[in-house]
DNA sequence: ATTGTTTATCGTAAAATTACGATAAACTGG
DNA sequence: CCAGTTTATCGTAATTTTACGATAAACAAT
């Protein structure tokens, strides 16, 4: 049979992906769609374990929204935090980000 | 000098993007974090060129939301419509798409 | 022309996000 | 113990997002 009318064109992206997978990257995806929480996330690339302080130092923003977008990134697996003493150490956490590596190339 | 202890671990990332770009992409990343533009997203895949009623049908919210949910995503970059009759046909914009997965996987 | 179809937009309400100051909690150093 | 430091949380206001029904605009078919 003639399917040269009928043949779908293969997609640019599969997004082969469901179920908790896709919510987890698409909390991801939303956390770091925010100018502020993507500029955090550079910062820390170039500054691992750096402190609120020195991310609220950076911003041009007060000290609780960075705190509060801090803990966005952190419950969207961004982040990692450590206390150490009064202080609490932020780092990129490197297996959900290779995670979400992974999935965006796998699925794109 | 031993900079065993002072040397900084590379990181999973560089995310070395700023400006216009950084711009770009952080919109794609906020219209696709969200589920039902996921959804949406997703349905382009399997479907290309459908209509707006298609996605209607398919999705449990009402036609405006639906319509307002597609004008986020064209807005963004992800898709693109025109506009056949009184209907329009949406599709993946794939010159965006792919530019999104190049920009991802050079800064991850 | 009239009727029916399809979709975008308008107006609006509810919910979520973003931002801030103030405060509390936890630790440090004297 | 007390004063200082750091950060998370609380309360709240402003803005944005999400959702819906109603309507308008553009086209189809009779």
């Amino acid at each position: 049979m003639d399917q040269t009318k009928t043949a779908i064109p293969p997609a640019c992206c599969t997004l082969n992906i469901s179920g908790k997978k896709q919510e987890q990257l698409v909390g991801m995806l939303k956390a770091l769609g925010n100018p502020i929480r993507f500029e955090i996330i550079k910062f820390l690339v170039t500054h691992p374990g750096c402190i609120t302080g020195d991310i609220v130092e950076y911003l041009p923003i007060a000290q609780a929204t960075v705190s509060q977008h801090l803990k966005v990134l952190k419950e969207a697996g961004w982040i990692s935090g450590i206390i150490e003493g009064t202080a609490t150490c932020y780092q990129l956490d490197e297996k959900n980000i290779t995670w979400f590596r992974s999935v965006v190339t796998d699925i794109f």
